[in-house]
DNA sequence: GTTGGTGCAAAGGCTTTGCAGGTGT
DNA sequence: ACACCTGCAAAGCCTTTGCACCAAC
């Protein structure tokens, strides 16, 4: 079941209009314009829940502004994601999902139910030593998710087939 | 009658003869047929490579027998990964690739270049640990790889800009 | 003869891209 | 004015599916 990601607390002026500004002012150093679809998804991206998929968020972008395409928020994801805002996860098949760069932790995903579950950073720790230390590589351990079983479908799947 | 991927037309038995026999063994007494597609699929799977597409096998069935499609391919992999023969694995983006059951091995793959590289299967057991530990999770480390950046990459990378 | 497998073509799901016209600076 | 960005439609990539014929048992 989800966790984290609610909204931030509530404070006099708007967090996140602070964090939006700062993101737009780099957008605009880089030679880029202040659109309204790309100030919608980022008040988007900063106020809802973790986890949401390209046509997640162009469903609540769109709720304020219909005409936004799909392909446009495909496009600033990109251009949010070189500027380090978001990151992408895949989590198994299906679409994948997007989250703010602040975000550390990994994802564990049921391959029965397609739960998840997030995992720590310092979960990948070990793992991430080995990597390093074998073959000199750099683990990343939020663009892919760690694949499985959770508790439950374990318990379902775990005695074979009992005839029936 | 055909000799098309039968077994060795003419001399001894090779060890993968056997193997192919006993899986074709199991997919009779499920009720399948032995067709030459499967019987050609298999003796490519434990003859060549690891780490091939659908459409890498694809291409080494038709060198035999043209008229083997691609999506009899998908089925009959399809079928082996149910008996257990073969596993798929994700690494990155672009297509799976298939290998051996028997393969226990994950997989380190670079976002940077797409190089990839084996990961013994105990570089995940303080992973698999804590996963089962905190969330009852048991991880298959072989169905997604772990992406982040190689060695070299890292390095050229690594300082921003140096300018010239 | 029955069941299951196959070739082919078409669709499906997610994402990217080409283009012509609109928009921010 | 200029480059950038956008909406739209179409393509792209990998994989699955529907269907009629054929082959294995």
């Amino acid at each position: 079941v989800t966790s984290l990601g609610g909204p931030t607390a509530v404070g006099a002026a708007s967090p996140s209009d602070e964090r939006i500004e700062s993101v737009l002012a780099s957008v605009r150093a880089r030679g880029g314009r202040v659109t309204t679809a790309r100030r919608l998804l980022l008040s988007v991206l900063f106020r809802g829940d973790t986890h949401r998929t390209a046509e997640d968020l162009a469903s609540e972008v769109q709720a304020i502004a219909p005409d936004v395409h799909l392909s446009t928020i495909y496009r600033n994801l990109d251009e949010l994601e070189q500027l380090g805002v978001v990151v992408h996860a895949h989590l198994g098949h299906g679409p994948a999902t997007y989250h703010l760069g602040s975000d550390t932790h990994g994802h564990l995903v049921c391959e029965t139910c397609g739960s998840m579950t997030e995992a720590p950073a310092d979960f990948f720790d070990a793992l991430a030593s080995n990597a390093r230390a074998h073959h000199g590589f750099a683990i990343d351990h939020r663009h892919f998710a760690v694949l499985g079983q959770c508790q439950a479908c374990q318990r379902v799947d775990g005695p074979p087939i009992t005839g029936a």
